[in-house]
DNA sequence: TTGTAAGCGTTATCAA
DNA sequence: TTGATAACGCTTACAA
């Protein structure tokens, strides 16, 4: 069926099944209401191709995203997904890993695919080694780029996040006033937003002229979701002689680590030994007590994301960068 | 730049130009190398609506899934992506959300969009009320319709599944064997996964001529993720008199709620209470113990309803059935 | 080995 | 209000 078949079954010319088709005014109402019944009658749906050819888009945005069976980044893409239908956009999912070339590859591709747009979901896009984010720039040229969580300032990209340095800052400082002050941080990733939590953690714990070791520190570099090795991995570093009595983690799967550690040690949670997650997910309610959580707002942000794309495609200016707050939604492994 | 622009350039034709795009043998190699030079200098890519429009493909396939950020429907559609990209193949999800209506839109959407195949993640595409299904007919009619976890016999349909009955039979036998045989079943979806699972279930309460209760099988309808919810659930079943030592419940979540219900009684794990999940999800490593959990290969099924649908889409004759073993994953919340 | 030209199914411009 | 026709950028049969 396409739409020549229509015309000549309803006596009409393409182009009036095409104004009919598109909604177009300029059609006698009769007629409109023949081409439609034919439309009807043999079920004919418009060829998407075709339509892309002439307009040059379909429609489709892409989705890059390292890894869309984590947790916090399926729940982002739901979301953008959801948002995006909901203005007539379709989604390309593309899962790249954590490897620079593998992005690339996948960025080039989504624009082979002549996408209207692409977002990168979750901060690990942008590297702290600027020529790695070349190949951003080159993409910028062709369609929006829209970021989630992450920061970098160049035309055509546009920026939505939460600002995690001040959530983590604040996290950490109510650690050290509730009394439980040897903080140590357990962070995996060195993205962009990574480096933020980090730097505000270390705001936190250097403001309060805390006696500050670099040991405090810790970068996990195991599993993403082996919970049991993090686990050994604290438990070496307090056999090997540190001591700390609290954790903040930049996720809270490691926090999930912190909880096994402490159940090993015999801590009590929260007097003895307190703990504060990242991204308030399901996880937090599973263990005992429930996590304390920083929440980052990702519904928000993706809903926000979403509206400065539409914006942007229509041709309106919209803001470089949006920066929402964290929360700190607090539970039972916090004493306050 | 379009390939005219190219042959142009190159001194060729744009027969020519397409042949070595398309790696086509019956170009000089002198010819070629001169028109990718050009391509290469230009950075020329070939329009993809225009080549779908003759080729009537773009070599993209729909995903449709009900919640992409559910832990378990997540790790499908990834795996997919994954499986699909290294066939050359992009994906565009949908997520319908659990209501019939939204299904059917999403899929009419998707066809629109001219996909290869509309790969259907989770059973709960499967009602147990056949005229709730008679959209799939139609789809099938115009592409292949892969289905995971669901069994639907149809021309076109192509099913991958685990043998949910036989895990959660093996699963309920063993704790039954353990001496903790007051098995309550909790579940949260009619799919028909779900009724599998909850057979398998039945049958083994029956085969031992345990006093089967109709009680015993109790369906969770709050929300999904809410683990508080889902022990409130529990603890007013227990209050209002129903006794129970163990709980086999159809996904990790539900266990977790188990988990925190067995916590409050003050039930020892697993001397006491014993309970076994499924999905084998992170979850399973959060709590304390651990949770033994059915693992039904999820990595696997992906994997071979990409083959499947590899192999349709070549024109191969494929199975319209393919069924693998799940398994059980001991650990701590039944003593065995 | 290469070129010409038809065809894919729309949208949109211009005439009528 | 409608129709004829060019364009969109590619693939491919057929001709040379």
């Amino acid at each position: 069926m396409t739409i020549y078949d229509i015309s000549e079954k309803a006596g009409v010319s393409i182009a009036t099944v095409s104004r009919v088709l598109n909604g177009n005014t300029n059609v006698k109402p009769k007629t409109k209401k023949r081409v439609m019944d034919v439309i009807e009658e043999y079920g004919y749906t418009p060829n998407a191709f075709a339509r892309g050819l002439g307009l040059n888009t379909m429609n489709t945005i892409g989705i890059l995203c390292a890894d869309s069976s984590d947790l916090y980044l399926a729940k982002a893409v739901y979301f953008i997904e959801q948002f995006l239908r909901e203005n007539d956009y379709n989604s390309i999912l593309c899962c790249t890993g954590y490897d620079i070339e593998s992005k690339k590859a996948s960025l080039d591709l989504l624009l082979s695919k002549r996408v209207d747009s692409v977002i990168m979901v979750g901060s690990n896009f942008i590297s702290n080694q600027p020529e790695e984010n070349k190949y951003i720039h080159d993409a910028a040229q062709q369609v929006p780029i829209m970021l989630l969580n992450a920061d970098f300032d160049y035309p055509n990209v546009y920026c939505t996040l939460c600002d995690d340095y001040k959530a983590m800052f604040e996290a950490t400082q109510i650690l050290i006033n509730s009394g439980l002050d040897k903080v140590l941080y357990l962070y995996n990733s060195q993205s962009y937003s990574g480096l933020k939590k980090l730097s505000g953690y270390q705001a936190a714990m250097l403001q309060d002229n805390l006696e500050f070791k670099r040991e405090y520190m810790q970068f996990y570099q195991g599993e993403r979701e082996n919970i049991e090795a993090i686990a050994d991995f604290l438990t070496e570093l307090a056999d090997s002689g540190l001591s700390f009595n609290s954790v903040v983690a930049s996720d809270d799967i490691l926090a999930m680590g912190a909880m096994k550690y402490s159940r090993r040690k015999k801590l009590r949670i929260p007097e003895e030994f307190a703990i504060i997650g990242y991204n308030n997910s399901l996880l937090t309610s599973c263990c005992e007590p429930p996590l304390t959580s920083v929440d980052n707002r990702l519904q928000t942000l993706c809903n926000q994301l979403v509206k400065t794309l539409m914006g942007v495609l229509s041709g309106n200016e919209m803001p470089q960068k949006v920066i929402f707050s964290g929360e700190l939604i607090k539970r039972g492994t916090t004493n306050f």
